[in-house]
DNA sequence: GTAGGGCTTCCCCTAACTGGAAGGTCAAGC
DNA sequence: GCTTGACCTTCCAGTTAGGGGAAGCCCTAC
């Protein structure tokens, strides 16, 4: 399978697993003779794997140790699970991070009239 | 005042005071006969201001737009709120990125033992 | 044989800084 | 007056995870 084409199996842009394979987190499984990248099975399962994992907002090194583990026989399910964990946790941090945000700028927001005048309060906030 | 007394005041790295001369959000008032960096009552306003302004995640387009604002006398508050409902909306919309990411995985960790056996939930739903 | 599309590498660009190198400046202490 | 150390300057490179586009090779269809 060509580039694009394994790249659309993996609903992945075509710069995307290009570039996966720059880095050495995908690669092909071979060059045809004219230098074009082959993708076979086992490497488009890969690049599945790796852009539903993205999907889950995993940074590109907890993939590539996902995909280490994915292809290791003798991994525990901790490792996967501890991996996991961190990006859950992180992603908790977010979200009370952005509830905080929210909170206050929506009470900015619905104290600002948002007519001509100048006087504003988030402004006033901000100053 | 200095580069780092400015920086200070506004609690902000030296290096982001600098980057802010540089793209020209917040320029020092003026520069000493060495070349210093001189930061005037008005300037280490604007840098709190945009100190503030990024905090909520503003980004350096948006707090161009509010600092311009800010020292307009004829503004509408209706122009600030409108930036500030933006921002306010982008919060939102990652929040419900986030909440589903949060819900689905959070799901997974669960269903995962974590003990030292292969079997893992997460990397099969990956895969 | 040629036209069109797909493939390659290579380089620059993004946001908002951060780190570091090389070199000039300033204030304190001797 | 001189040294030392902390400060300042500019400039360059790197960060994340690719995106855009140029120049050039390749493959297929007509």
């Amino acid at each position: 399978m060509n580039i694009s084409g394994a790249a659309k199996a993996a609903g992945l842009p075509v710069k995307t697993v290009r570039y996966y394979a720059d880095i050495g987190l995908v690669q092909p499984a071979a060059r045809t003779a004219a230098g074009y990248r082959d993708y076979d099975e086992a490497a488009m399962r890969k690049l599945s794997f790796v852009g539903r994992a993205r999907g889950f907002g995993f940074s590109i090194a907890q993939c590539r140790e996902l995909l280490g583990l994915y292809q290791d026989e003798h991994r525990s399910s901790a490792e996967v699970k501890q991996i996991a964990s961190a990006r859950l946790e992180d992603i908790r941090a977010k979200q009370r991070e952005l509830q905080a945000l929210h909170d206050e700028l929506e009470h900015l927001v619905g104290a600002c009239c948002g007519d001509e005048r100048p006087d504003c309060p988030i402004l006033d906030y901000l100053s």
